[in-house]
Parts: structure tokens; sequence; C-alpha cells
DNA sequence: AATGTATTCGAACGAACGTTCGATTGGGGA
DNA sequence: TCCCCAATCGAACGTTCGTTCGAATACATT
């Protein structure tokens, strides 16, 4: 049992849980402030790297004063993640409520995402990047959301599915290399050169949309076989390390 | 200057070079060994939070004596990076020669990394997830190969804009969006319900190529107009963090 | 058997870490 | 003005960390 992981239950704070409902405005608000701030300091730095003395500095607060707004440096982790994932998951919900076709509300959903990503580079760095220091309960919640939002994805691929009959098309694997291309948009963006949120937007959900609408009649292993390839090898060997 | 990176030059070992080049086939097999067992041990705990000492469980070898092996824990981590980007490298340089359509190579590519992603999935995570703990020189060291890695997907997919006259198309954000669809696959990827590497390989594939390949006379801004666009909003708000 | 080099290790060092504790401050209601 | 409680902090604790050092062992060549 670490220093870190050690509980006293017998401090004098008055209700004894870790992290009571306080429920003032001011206190709000500058816990907000400091889940943004960690949030800058985690994307930089990396959560394990990161000390809770870096977010002292980076918020002006004392090194024990951040202990007044969270329990321990895992729950300033979870409060970070849940905070983001509520909010897109929100603005996913909203972006496609009445809009008709499943092809634009997925141009929605892709469009919401990117614009997201590109607004809060630190917490979707660190939603993308620390995803697995929670607790197993905290772990948990937080995959329930991002269950949640995966499935908002996953269905209307698979209502597009349906409807234009692409009998070949493996929804799941779709919707994850979907999240796969703008996931990774943290290791690359530049806007400098790259186009803003829309432009990448539309270009992946081209890519995207046409990528699967275009399969229309393909055999259901899921891949190609209209054009002869000439590379294909049945039993290519292993690759090796070294050399 | 912290312990970790304070450097003694006058300790008594020959030629003081951190890490000597010493020749040995039996050196070189353990070295590699200890490699491979580091990856798996920085892929699950990761780099910042794993220990030497989890390494030295993890091999067998005693805590000093790892250093017999590399010079510091960062040099751990370039030896495992360089030695994997060395290697998919090469792999996809063999994979490509002799393939004659740009379409085939690039299929050919896109195969090659998902193999190599699921048969080095230690080394692969590591790769993609602990980029940014180099030092500056061997941060850029390990870049220059990624670079040259990035450089031949890149030349494939722009050779296939030019044969196809894609004049729309971004080639730069599309071969990124391929790397993400890849890459991602390590948070995702289960063997028990997902195809193997092969059916992974023409799915992704097949949604990029023919993503690409349709787009031929889309306006130059790179994303679709073709379709009415019901739910575009020319200024859209910006999403709030919170409610 | 003797020698020299390659390999391995136990033990320790100093720094940095997450967390706690008791004390202090500050501002709004009585 | 006094009081209470929310908010804040300096200082410390115990642990773990990366790294080092000197000694011990293994091994190949004489």
């Amino acid at each position: 049992m670490t220093a870190a992981t050690r509980h006293s239950n017998s401090n004098g704070r008055a209700a004894a849980a870790p992290r009571a409902a306080r429920g003032s405005k001011a206190y709000d608000r500058k816990l907000e402030a400091i889940l943004r701030q960690a949030a800058a300091v985690f994307r930089t730095r990396g959560y394990h790297q990161a000390s809770i003395r870096d977010i002292a500095r980076a918020t002006g607060v004392s090194l024990a004063g951040l202990y007044y707004y969270f329990a321990s440096k895992e729950d300033l982790l979870y409060l970070i993640q849940r905070h983001a994932f509520e909010t897109i998951l929100a603005a996913a919900r909203a972006g496609i409520e009445g809009v008709e076709r499943p092809e634009d509300r997925l141009r929605a959903l892709i469009r919401i995402h990117l614009r997201f990503f590109l607004e809060h580079p630190n917490e979707m760095k660190v939603l993308t990047h620390e995803e697995e220091w929670l607790s197993k309960e905290r772990g948990r919640e937080v995959r329930t959301i991002k269950r949640a939002y995966y499935q908002l994805c996953f269905e209307q691929v698979e209502e597009l599915r349906r409807a234009r009959g692409l009998a070949g098309l493996n929804t799941r694997l779709a919707v994850l290399s979907l999240f796969g291309m703008m996931n990774w948009i943290y290791t690359w963006y530049n806007p400098k050169i790259d186009p803003g949120a829309s432009g990448c937007a539309g270009a992946m959900a081209d890519i995207f949309l046409d990528g699967i609408l275009s399969g229309a009649g393909r055999p259901a292993n899921g891949h190609s076989t209209r054009k002869a390839n000439t590379f294909e090898r049945s039993g290519a060997p292993e690759i090796r390390v070294q050399n």
C-alpha cells in the first residue's frame, strides 16, 4: 500500500466522503478552471508524468489547496474525462436532432466530433490517451458514456447499411475505422497548413461515406475481390523482427 | 537536475560512452529479449508508470543488471522504438517491391501495417502511444524513420491522385486519415470477434480507396457539395463545455 | 590451474512523488 | 463586532523512483 493509496477515514473533515459536494457558484467555477488547466498539463506532460505540483503551478493554487477541489489525482482525471465525454455526447445528440437522412446525421456527427477535438485539444487528448488509468468503477462509468457515444455513431452507419443494402459491410469495423480517422487527428493537426474543422470533417466524411457506400454488391467477407489483385500471395510469411 | 538525468562521466567503465557497443551474439540475443519484455511492460503500464523494477521482474534480470544492456530508461524506450520502426519500414519497402499498380502497392502497405500491428501489439502501442518522451536528438532520429515510412505511403496516394485526376483530394489529409484508421486498431481490436489482419486490411483498404477514388470531379475545397446538405448551417455556434 | 574480461547483483543514494495535517485567512450573517 | 465555516496554505511523511557503486560470479583462453 503506497502513500498515494492510503486512505485515512479518521480525518477531521466533516462527512468523510472524498470530495464532498460543495455547492457554491464560486466553487464550481474554480473547479472548472482547475479542470481546464489540469487537462492542459496532462496533455503536454502525460497523466503519469505530470505532478500535482505541476498543476499547482499552472493554476496558481497551492499544492495542498488543490485537494479541496478533488480527492486524488485519479479523481481529477475522472472529473476531466467525465466532463468532456458528457459534453461531447450532449453536443452530438443535439446535433442530429431533426436531421432526416442518416447520411446527413453521420456528416453532422463527424463535424461535431472534429470541431470539439480542435476546440478542446487538451481534453480530447486526455480522453483518448489516458483511458486506462481509472479505477474499476470509475473506468466503467466513463466507458458507459463512451459506449453511448459509439452507439450513436454505430446506429447511423447501421441504418445506412440497411437502407442501401450493403451486405458486405462490417459496421463495427467501419465505425471504429471512422473513429480512428477522427481521433488520430491530435497527432498531426497543424492549423497553419490543414483545413479547419469543417474542412477536415468534410474530407473525412467524403472518404468514409464514399468508401462504405460504393461497396454495394461486395462479397460478405468484407474485402474487395472485384479487381485482380496481383499482389496477393496467399501465405505471406510472418514479418520478422530484426533486419 | 534529477537523479535520473545526472550523468557521471568519471565512472570506472572503459570508454565511458553510455551503453558501449558490446558485440557478442549472446549479448545481442539477451538485449532483444529485454526489449521484447520491456515493450510488453510499457504497453500495459505505460512508459512513465512502468518502473525499471517492473522490467527487472518481467525479464528475470536484476535491477542493476539491466543497466548493462541500456544506459537509461529513455535509452530503453529509444531502442524499442527504433527497432520497431526500422523493422516495419523494411517490411513495407520489401512488400511493395515489384508491385506495379499504385493501388495494389497501397493495399500491400495497409496489409503489412496491420499485420505488424496485430503481430507486435506491444511494440506498436509503444510506438504510437509513447512518442513524445525521447530527448531532442533521439526524438529526431526516430521521427526521421517515421517520416520515411509516412513518405512511402504518401507517394502511393499521390501517384494515384495524379493518375486518376483527383483534383479535389488533399493527399496529406487522406494519408493521415488512413494512418488514423490503422493505428487506432490497438484500442479496439478483439481477435474473438474481429477479422484477422488480412480481413481488416481489406476492409480498410476498400473504405479508403473507394473513398478517395470516387471523389473524381469534386471541387477543390475537398468536401462534397454534390448532394444537398440539409444539415449544414453556415455559422454553427461553438460547442460549449458544460450544459 | 591461472588469468583477464564479460556479466550480474545487493545495497544504497538522493530526488520527486501523492497525500495529509494543523494552522491560518477571509468574508458574510448574527 | 463577533463568530462560523468555507477556502487556503506551509511543511512534513512515507513511499517509490532512476541510477550508481563496488563486489561477486561465470566463462573463455591460456
